[in-house]
RNA sequence: GGGGUCUUAGCUCAGCUGGGAGAGCAUCUGCCUUACAAGCAGAGGGUCACAGGUUCGAGCCCUGUAGGCCCCACCA
């Protein structure tokens, strides 16, 4: 017995209420099943700083279809959900909350710090977890895991020490990037060029003359972007060959302000042709200069402090900021005459992803990861095609560019709340030592005196572990045996880099095997001008607010459709209200076949007992479910859902349901009524399940009310292609109708008749085949053509001469309106039908009559084009015919 | 500097392996037809950026040009 529904679908009273009965039934809940084949998907774990974004409810709604999809198709689905403990991004924020209370993170001390993340991480971190729920999320929320737990702490520390003793991991003074704002090293990854208009300051060095003073007369000229980082000057170089400088070989220039004599140094780095050709090095403070400096065994002199302010190094600039000292080097520059000229110039420069600030490179003591080895299966499973791409070439390239320039990634952070490095000190004799247990003695000294590493492990490094780690690595557990190597990955293209090229290197590092098969990206969510949505811009759209307002329904297939994957796409709200009244247009289709079914038993009609019009739409339905299904498989979400759409609302809707109505109310025929119940039933739960990965709630409401409360539709099975569904022939018939009735309609409204007014039609032909189809198919006339009544016949016998006509192939209609016919409107009408058709014709016949055509293109295609002409020719001759009556 | 990507209806975008240009929104016309006005029926609107090429056939493949966006990169 169905129940009630209301007449505009309301997903506020609705979804919720479902969610939690998914919930209480573990409907998402997924446990190792030998019998069944495993599809899982890991999440990409959310930040536990921050709120749910569009980025996020694209990210978690593809995810969501993919899960439920597979479910359905009777694999045992899971989703393995997760949060990110997002090292620099959590401390940063929880000192700026910090800051606004008045305290210093150094106040607190490590212990007080951490203290106070683990109580932020409690307030907020389960934030995003919760708004996921409101998108309808089917994750497996029982085995929900955090960056920070001890199961991945644990696996962090059997990495960190596993590649360490194979040699990957590595402690070494190099060249970082320095922020000096959140006083940490950073990776590469994490440091984003910008364009910025500066200066560039042409300056001058004395040679250094043979009795080792500064030359009055002879100066070597280069320029700068970044003169404070003369103080740690120990060389300038030139290129070998460089002929207008071979006379310095074995020279030496002044350093100015310092007050010193550097070398001057032959090194292939130097671009001959930029400048004057030469150029200031600087090993402590720019990574090439490093090189020229490692090349020629130059002193690195550090003269930066970690808040960018100089060190002692810098003399009597010590203590100035970077920008002051470099203000004051300028000025006495200028001042000693070794300024030639200051020049505007727009160069890029490194500012460090979170912050925005101005990223400084100084050599510092890190760890490393060795990346040369660690990066080639993971580049040979891209190469041989272990793990798919989508989309293919694109992110292919991407991915090559970025493995073939790989530098060793810098993992350790002077950051307090993340990962802490499993390496100790001896305080004593300077072992070091990293372990998976806490060391008590050195053993080397055997002493006691040892201080672990202040540093934590880069975030990015616990992340590359997320595939495995989540299923109980590095415990060989049955989960990991089971759902080890995950499906597929969903995730944005703009985190490729930093996570995804990571997790596969660390999959087939630590597993031996690919994290997962495929990488489905996604591109980025912005505004309805193309902007990014951000807080600055505030032009962010909340997506638990359009949930609250059009449903996460209308959400997530306004998420999906339309869009290719990897590509950027626009929020508009006018999409949003287009979904939502989609849902709508289901709610209400079922409402009206629920409405029917009341007090009625619909059962299952003999084959002889459909009609043409019931085997047609499941013919359609059939055909539908192949091609969706192929999309889904090949993650062609946008595909899928659109054509589900078009099914439900075109064919079903539109057509299918204004079809039958006659028969639904006619009580005389309870055969012909039960099977386009059946039919309506059928096809009705079909689509909902297609449509179900996409809109679970409001598909769900109809499902249960339409079957049993105690059913769902998300663990109802996927509808499957059938041969004996498919009605090749009634798909035909219907489709001749359907275009009869367009060009029934098309007159009525062209020549301004209204609906009231009922007309006789009558259809023309001489083809028995065509006469006996329209026959079956009189009744539609009716209510889809306002037709009072359909007469069929051979000839034009009895039907008035200035009847309006409409021609299909085989057939002519013809209406006679008795008063309102124009007929020069009429033969107008249909002489620009008769061009139409001559355009047709011409185009056909240039293909047909074109001889490499007929010999170069498939049979199929030539008996297409052949069957099409004779369609035209056909229709033609009708209306000539007509014309010629009408013209007498 | 290298690479990617986009340019299709007024707007935003689809268009899968090459075979007669699609959707949503907007515009115009007519309908409160007892599932839905968050709807129904119809209409207008495109030299698929430009120039070549391959092909029987190009929005789709190749080359070049212009413009937009993005990524990477150590030109001091």
């Amino acid at each position: 017995m169905a129940k009630e529904l209301a007449k505009t679908y309301d997903p506020a009273g609705i979804e919720d209420r479902l969610y939690q009965k998914w919930i209480d039934k573990k409907y998402f809940h997924a446990e190792v099943d030998r019998s069944k084949k495993p599809f899982t998907i890991v999440m990409p774990p959310p930040n536990i700083t921050g709120q749910l974004h569009m980025g996020h409810a694209l990210d978690g709604t593809m995810q969501d279809i993919i899960i439920r999809f597979k479910r359905m198709q009777g694999y045992n689905a899971l989703w393995q959900p997760g949060t990110d403990h997002a090292s620099i991004a959590t401390e940063v924020k929880i000192i700026e909350n910090l800051k606004k209370q008045g305290i210093d993170k150094h106040d607190l001390g490590r212990e007080g710090f951490l203290e106070r993340a683990w109580e932020w991480k409690k307030e907020y971190g389960g934030k995003i977890s919760s708004q996921l729920r409101k998108l309808g999320s089917s994750c497996d929320w029982d085995r929900e895991r955090f960056t920070m737990d001890e199961g991945c702490n644990r696996a962090v520390t059997e990495t960190f020490v596993k590649m360490h003793e194979k040699g990957y991991i590595y402690k070494g003074s190099r060249i970082i990037n320095w922020c000096p704002v959140c006083n940490t090293s950073i990776s590469d990854a994490e440091v984003e060029y910008e364009e910025q208009a500066g200066h560039f300051w042409h300056i001058k060095y004395p040679l250094v003359d043979e009795n080792g003073k500064p030359s009055t007369t002879d100066f070597l000229e280069f320029a700068t972007t970044r003169p404070e980082t003369m103080l740690g000057d120990t060389a300038v170089a030139v290129n070998p060959d460089d002929e207008r400088y071979t006379y310095l070989k074995g020279r030496q220039v002044w350093l100015p302000i310092v007050n010193k004599a550097i070398p001057v140094v032959e090194d292939r780095y130097v671009d001959m042709e930029f400048g004057t050709g030469v150029v200031k090095i600087t090993p402590a403070h720019d990574p090439n200069d490093f090189e020229v400096g490692k090349r020629h065994n130059l002193p690195v002199i550090n003269i930066m402090n970690d808040d960018a302010t100089i060190n002692e190094n810098g003399g009597k600039y010590a203590g100035m900021d970077r920008y002051e000292a470099r203000k004051a080097i300028v000025e006495e520059l200028e001042k000693e005459g070794l300024l030639v000229r200051i020049e505007d110039y727009s160069h890029n420069v490194g500012t460090h992803d979170r912050c925005k600030t101005t990223i400084e490179p100084l050599v510092k003591e890190q760890w490393f990861v060795k990346m040369d080895e660690l990066i080639k299966p993971a580049v040979k499973a891209i190469k041989e095609g272990d793990i798919k791409l989508i989309p293919k070439e694109r992110m292919e390239k991407t991915y090559y560019n970025w493995t073939d320039n790989i530098r060793d990634w810098c993992i350790s952070r002077q950051l307090w709340w993340g990962h802490r490095i499993p390496a100790w000190y001896c305080d004593d004799c300077g072992e070091v030592i990293v372990s998976r247990e806490t060391p008590t003695v050195c053993p080397k000294c055997g002493c006691t005196h040892l201080t672990q590493d202040p540093d934590t492990l880069d975030t990015w490094f616990s992340s590359a572990l997320w595939p495995f780690e989540t299923l109980g690595w590095p415990d060989k557990t049955e989960d990991l045996d089971y759902f080890y190597p995950t499906n597929v990955l969903i995730t944005g293209y703009d985190i490729i880099f930093f996570w995804v090229i990571r997790m596969i290197f660390s999959g087939y590092e630590q597993m031996g095997k690919k994290p997962f098969d495929t990488v489905l990206f996604h591109g980025l969510v912005r505004d309805s001008q193309g902007r990014k949505m951000s807080k600055s811009l505030g032009n962010g759209i909340d997506p638990l607010e359009i949930i609250s307002k059009y449903g996460a329904d209308a959400l997530r297939l306004t998420l999906i459709t339309g869009n290719a994957p990897g590509n950027d796409m626009r929020f508009y709200m006018e999409r949003v209200e287009n979904s939502r009244n989609f849902a709508n247009k289901v709610w209400n289709a079922s409402r009206f076949i629920m409405m029917n079914m009341e007090g009625k038993t619909v059962t299952e009609p003999a084959e002889g007992d459909l009609q043409p019009v019931d085997k047609w739409i499941l013919s359609k339905l059939n055909t539908l479910v192949k091609d969706v299904t192929d999309n889904m498989e090949a993650f062609e979400l946008g595909i899928a859902v659109q054509k589900v759409y078009d099914f439900i609302w075109d064919e079903f809707c539109d057509w299918y349901i204004e079809m039958v109505k006659p028969r639904l109310y006619n009580t005389d025929d309870a055969v012909s009524q039960n099977a386009a119940l059946y039919t309506l039933k059928t096809v009705l739960i079909d689509a909902l399940k297609l449509l179900h990965p996409y809109m679970p709630f409001v598909t769900e409401e109809i499902f249960c009310t339409l079957q049993s409360e105690e059913e769902s539709i998300m663990i109802s099975k996927w509808p499957e292609y059938s041969e004996k569904r498919a009605f090749a022939k009634e798909e035909k018939d219907i489709e001749t109708i359907k275009e009869a009735v367009r060009g029934i309609r098309n007159v009525r409204t062209e020549m301004n008749v209204a609906p009231s007014r009922k007309a006789l039609v009558y259809v023309v032909s001489e083809n028995k085949d065509i006469l006996s189809t329209f026959e079956e198919g009189k009744l539609f006339f009716a209510s889809l053509a306002y037709a009072s009544n359909v007469v069929l016949q051979k000839d034009k016998t009895g039907i008035a001469e200035d009847a309006v006509s409409v021609v299909i192939a085989g057939a002519t209609f013809y209406i006679p309106f008795a008063d309102l016919v124009d007929i020069k409107a009429e033969i107008e009408r249909l002489t620009k039908e008769q061009k139409r058709l001559e355009g047709e014709l011409a185009r056909v016949d240039g293909m047909l009559n074109n001889e490499r055509f007929i010999s170069k293109a498939p049979e199929a295609k030539i008996a297409e084009e052949k069957a099409k002409k004779e369609k035209y020719a056909q229709m033609m001759e009708q209306v000539k015919e007509r014309l010629a009556q009408l013209s007498k």
